[in-house]
DNA sequence: TGCTTGTTATT
DNA sequence: ATAACAAGC
């Protein structure tokens, strides 16, 4: 008897079903698919046992184990370091061929490339594709053949890229290409972890309508929430560029900035430890520690800062406006490394993506491609008279905001101002 | 997606 | 007196 063999599509950040390019593709073929998602053991180990992202990854992993199991399939999941997944893979399946699609990240990029040297020593193809974005790592060059590190010549490039190469059309899913198999779904406990019950919000659409009004005040629900699903891959990035394009410019931008700074990474990926600009290397950094902790508590006496810093520390949110407002003081007013800040919001954000924190943070240091010029310091008072105007805000994160116990600002904005001023000045490298 | 300061135009 | 604007940090 011959035996079935199979191919692997392998789920990380991309956990929907439909419109996934790579699972499209294995499911076009002939050979039977095992859908598969490793909890890689190199991630997990660095994170807290109730980190509520992994709560929410468990989540959609079930969500889409239900679906498969509706068509008399079922999601494999694995636990451990990818690596020894995959040997134990090709002995438990006759494994045929490989899918996933592509990530970009550095750990990602090393992970994968280990696989598909195991996997090609097995004689197995791998097929790993772009899923994640509309334009990925060289599509979108200079004339000259070099990267765009300025954000508008990219986005110009990007749109017009768009309008000539256009999206490939919405990737159903062939249901009865599946292995009917169905396998042992493991408890969060099973692989370390606990439930976390903050809650992922939902990607709310109704709001591009007035978005260039609205998205710059943090006390009305004005944004879309969708970063945490396009981190995960619960929507697909080219069914949300086109339910956008000709209709939502500005919304479409932030899109764009999504992937310039994911670009940026590839690129120049030294910029997850180092100043794009290598001319701040020696701006002095005061990085006192009890500052610092004032900062992450959201006790700075800025109620702008600090309601942004306590929205953050209970839903694992904060609104746009109000993380540059926060990331700004942290490097100007207090001189801490804008490294803390990015590892800060890494441990704490449920929408955290590496390239959008790494190229956000060193964009309010001043330090990082196409940033805000250093001598451009927010004014935490002029930013709260400006987006939240009554209040509102301010006052649903910090109820003793009109107390005695609500802390004077820890240090005098204009003080603040000029010592950081100096700081740069006398950092900068000529 | 600043802030200050100085200059000029306008009332 | 003040708004509007340019320039430099």
């Amino acid at each position: 008897m011959i035996k079935e063999m199979n191919a692997v599509f392998w789920f990380r950040r991309d956990l929907r079903l439909e419109d996934n390019t790579a699972l499209a593709k294995a499911l076009s073929g002939t050979l039977k698919v095992i859908p598969l998602f490793i909890f890689d053991t190199n991630i997990l180990d660095e994170l807290p046992p109730d980190d509520a992202r992994i709560t929410f990854i468990y989540r959609q992993l079930e969500k889409i184990n239900a679906e498969l199991k509706r068509h008399g399939s079922g999601l494999l999941i694995k636990h451990g370091d990818p690596q020894e997944v995959w040997k134990e893979m090709i002995q438990q399946f006759p494994v045929k061929e490989v899918y996933f699609n592509k990530d970009y990240e550095p750990y990602a990029i090393r992970r994968d490339e280990q696989v598909k040297t195991f996997l090609a020593a097995a004689n197995i193809p791998v097929f790993s594709l772009k899923d994640q974005v509309v334009f990925e790592e060289s599509e979108v060059m200079k004339p000259d053949g070099e990267c765009y590190t300025v954000f508008t010549p990219y986005k110009s490039r990007w749109l017009q890229q768009l309008k000539t190469q256009g999206l490939p059309a919405f990737q159903n899913t062939k249901w009865e290409n599946f292995e009917k198999k169905n396998f042992d779904f493991p408890s969060l406990e099973a692989i370390g972890f606990s439930e976390n019950p903050m809650p992922v919000k939902d990607a709310n659409f109704s709001v591009i309508g007035n978005y260039e009004q609205t998205r710059n005040l943090p006390a009305l629900e004005g944004t879309s929430n969708l970063s945490v699903h396009l981190r995960f891959g619960t929507v697909s990035i080219r069914d949300i560029v086109r339910k956008v394009y000709d209709k939502f410019p500005v919304f479409l931008s932030e899109l764009i900035w999504r992937e310039f700074f994911m670009q940026i990474l590839f690129h120049y990926p030294r910029v997850v430890h180092h100043n794009f600009r290598a001319k701040y290397d020696g701006i002095q950094w005061r990085n006192n520690e009890k500052e610092f902790e004032r900062w992450c508590r959201g006790e700075t006496g800025y109620p702008m800062v600090d309601a942004g810093m306590r929205e953050l520390n209970e839903t694992g949110y904060m609104h746009n406006r109000v993380r540059m407002v926060t990331a700004s003081f942290l490097c100007k007013h207090l001189l801490i490394d804008w490294r803390w800040g990015e590892a800060y919001f890494a441990k704490k954000l449920l929408d955290y993506e590496l390239s959008s924190n790494n190229g956000n943070w060193q964009w309010a240091a001043g330090t990082g491609c196409d940033a805000a010029p250093y001598f451009r310091i927010f004014n935490p008072a002029e930013q709260q008279k400006k987006f939240d105007k009554k209040l509102d805000y301010v006052k649903r994160w910090i109820p003793e905001l009109n107390s005695f116990n609500y802390p004077t600002p820890m240090v005098e904005h204009t003080f603040a101002r000029q010592r950081a001023l100096a700081a740069y000045q006398q950092g900068i490298i000529k």
